[in-house]
DNA sequence: TAAAGGTAGAAATATAATTACTAAAGGAGG
DNA sequence: CCTCCTTTAGTAATTATATTTCTACCTTTA
């Protein structure tokens, strides 16, 4: 079984390593993971699927259940659909607002 | 980890023998896994869902529809490589400057 | 009380995951 | 072109975990 991981990562640009850290594992694990040499446990499921803000069951590369109720929505996620309506001038403000939080 | 697999079992009223038998695998096994001893791999995972016709979600003991999203596409790299790297104070004062940003 | 069905303890074994080292592949910049 | 750096994965050793086997303890029922 190959759990749909690269597909997820490469979505929020994350590299192996990025994501290893994230989740308190290494990054051949990672590679082991998405290859299918090897499968996470399930805690470590857990993780992933929150981490990627997705069900289990996508993970797993089945069907997507559509939800009744507010999506439980990771920060990270509703910080990049919140970038992604912006125009371009706003992105600029942005740039300079993160530029501040930085120094 | 423990899955709810002793739960969803009983529900259809299987003994472990007659739930291994379903999934050729050993009534041993499904004693360790219903403990939390082990855990089943991801292909045996979804054997369970199906015979109990549920979600791996639910199979995890989560809601039985958690969250879906579209793909995160097309966002501008070097603000998602920045958002990355915000400590959590610093996403929620950015959550609040997008909030702001378009009025 | 005996017998049968259902489940789980303990220990040995088998199998798989994880790690460590490292090399290949692909870019960025000199 | 060359070199450095990043990213990913091959191999093999090690470690951890799942699985098996044998069995004992319940509980039910005849």
């Amino acid at each position: 079984m190959k759990l749909k991981i690269k597909e997820y990562r490469e979505e929020l640009q994350l590299t192996q390593k990025e994501l290893a850290e994230k989740i308190n594992n290494s990054q051949r694990n990672i590679s082991n993971w998405e290859s299918g040499a090897s499968e996470p446990d399930c805690e470590t499921i857990i993780k992933l699927a929150e981490i990627f803000d997705i069900s289990i069951d996508q993970l797993f590369g089945r069907e997507p259940q559509y939800s009744v109720r507010e999506p439980a929505m990771g920060i990270d996620y509703n910080i990049l659909k919140e970038v992604r309506n912006l125009t371009d001038t706003q992105k600029f403000a942005l740039m300079q607002f993160l530029r501040e939080i930085h120094y």
